[in-house]
DNA sequence: ATTATTTATGAAAACGTTTTCAGTAATTAA
DNA sequence: TTAATTACTGAAAACGTTTTCATAAATAAT
């Protein structure tokens, strides 16, 4: 690795001008500047950005961590290229963190994040409470939180009207007669898990209808506990004629428990699951699905933080998208009124 | 941030032995490590990396790079969870670098990458003779590549059989009765793109078939080009009654178009894809794929990248797994028979 | 012509570790 | 009892930057 040092030598200057052509170079003679930039070049000179970030730290260490639940799920992938094109620009990189919906992973990232001396964090806590994530806000540390906000603490955060997509995806469902829809929620913990259940209570409750507790699974938000809950649903007495699945992974098992036990959707039950997908026109049915728009959330976050940066004072942000629900076949009208 | 200087005052010993205690607990007496200890505890010291990294650079700087060239793949983000797995349980931290296919960006990602001073690399190179990625390795910088290797200079590789998954999948396809057959391949600078080729190529040959050109179209791997070459294939005078696709996102686009073209499969046009994913039976209709552990695959590049940096010297592997073929529904006889 | 100001540069400290080297205290060998 | 090891520990250098401070040269003001 070719070092200031060297630069300094080959344009027979001190390694501090060199230092100033990189940071500052107006304030350096510019005979002397080409000089050095005639070096850099030559030398194929670049600093060193574990130095620099030792050096000076916070604000220009050119590196962000990313601290994301799961990576499987095709919704943070969307922020992920969000966050990442934004990032790309302005010469960022990541730390990326999946801590797999486990607390004790995420509070290990943290630290592990900490100790690399990030300029700033993009991260969708564990849950409302996340000491850990309140902590670094407090710290001064710059944070935005996506996807779900922090409860307590100040913080940037960019989401989705979480409330509001599940309350569109049920009326949906309830304007269509059905009377027995499910709610498959991911983990209770998760604020967006309850918002979006808010959302689903608020539906029946505006529609005179009561909700029967024993239509409400939890799981954790994966596809696995997205089959199980399907087939413990479908087990019922009466069955439900409708489900709502509370993410991406949960409508995947979901699909394919419905698909295994050879049941016609929407005829046998209908379908509309949060979180849409650009493939979920491919499924089977057309999966009729509320969008967030994670590329865009992504984007937005990125943004977000690189102005935290810059003005680590400017007042909190909260961003709220909307949440569109797609509609395509997976949930025609029921066959079986039961109201 | 405390740091070693707070824990030697606490503990009443020098940095010198904080640093010991940590990293040759060994070497300093039973008592004194213990305060020390103690100190650490109390004070929740934790040591920069950055500064371990500026140090002692090469091999404990607790770093690497990821560089991949789509995250939005659902194969690679496999890969990626593999390669976490491991990291995780190593303490390592990951930069992800995502280069969507662009050279240009996977060359800036890797000078970044480089100067973060990161232990090692695992990266997917855009192309065989990628001479950023070789110059790395010529360099001493440990790295495994995966899903494709490096031609002209010695690296460990991860990859699948793509010839072998390619033939058995399109020779499945002539057993079937399929005689025009289409491919749509990904990138042809692609190592993978030309191997799934031959493997193509290899099923006519052996079947004493003559494969017909026009049948054989480029894109550049990504769902809009998926769908934009089906057009073109479906469009042609004699269009094909089976399609094969090279990866993932093509399968997803080839999906798209024929379902808005209303087709119906397998009995219009078949289809088998390269890569499987876990909800592929939850397509309509639940779809015949090639199968790449990715998973298994990042773990293993992850693990073949540790002993790399523990050992730099050790001969290069090649390790070559198994592409298996899924057989699913998109893929039933044909009824148009042109032999 | 002298002093004051500006411009351009370099020397050196600092960032937080690891590691070498040397030295002291304790143990063993003679 | 003295010499030779051995076991611990601390001082200081090093990693590659940025930045402060001082200084020399050049320019402007008197």
């Amino acid at each position: 690795m070719t070092k200031l040092i060297d630069v300094a030598k080959a344009a027979g200057v001190s390694i501090a001008t060199v230092s100033r052509v990189l940071n500052n170079p107006e304030t350096v003679n510019a005979d002397t500047q080409q000089r050095v930039q005639q070096a850099i070049k030559s030398l194929n000179f670049r600093p060193s950005r574990v130095a620099q970030r030792l050096r000076s730290k916070g604000g220009n260490s050119k590196i962000i961590g990313l601290v994301l639940p799961d990576i499987q799920n095709p919704f943070y992938v969307d922020v992920i290229r969000g966050i990442e094109e934004v990032m790309y620009e302005h010469g960022y990189a990541a730390i990326m963190c999946n801590f797999a919906q486990d607390e004790k992973r995420e509070r290990l990232y943290l630290d592990i994040l900490k100790s690399e001396s990030i300029d700033g964090l993009i991260v969708a806590p564990v849950h409302g409470r996340d000491q850990k994530v309140a902590g670094l806000v407090l710290s001064g540390l710059p944070i935005v939180c996506i996807d779900r906000g922090l409860t307590g603490v100040e913080a940037d955060v960019v989401l989705v009207d979480n409330q509001q997509g599940a309350y569109d995806a049920v009326s949906h469902l309830i304007k269509l007669g059905h009377r027995r829809i499910a709610y498959i929620s991911g983990l209770p913990q998760i604020p967006t898990s309850r918002a979006r259940l808010a959302g689903y209570e608020m539906a029946f409750r505006e529609n005179e209808l009561v909700v029967d507790e024993e239509l409400i699974k939890y799981g954790d938000s994966k596809h696995e506990s997205g089959m199980k809950l399907t087939e413990e649903l479908l087990a019922l007495p009466t069955p439900p004629t409708a489900l709502f699945t509370g993410n991406n992974l949960i409508t995947l098992g979901a699909l394919e428990t419905i698909h295994r036990q050879g049941l016609k959707i929407p005829e046998e039950i209908a379908l509309v699951g949060f979180d849409d997908m650009y493939w979920s026109i491919s499924l089977n049915p057309p999966l009729t699905a509320v969008k967030q728009p994670g590329f865009e959330m992504g984007k937005r976050a990125a943004e977000l933080l690189f102005q935290r940066i810059k003005d680590p004072s400017r007042p909190t942000a909260k961003v709220v998208f909307d949440a569109k629900l797609q509609v395509r076949s997976s949930c025609g009208a029921t066959t079986i009124k039961t109201s």
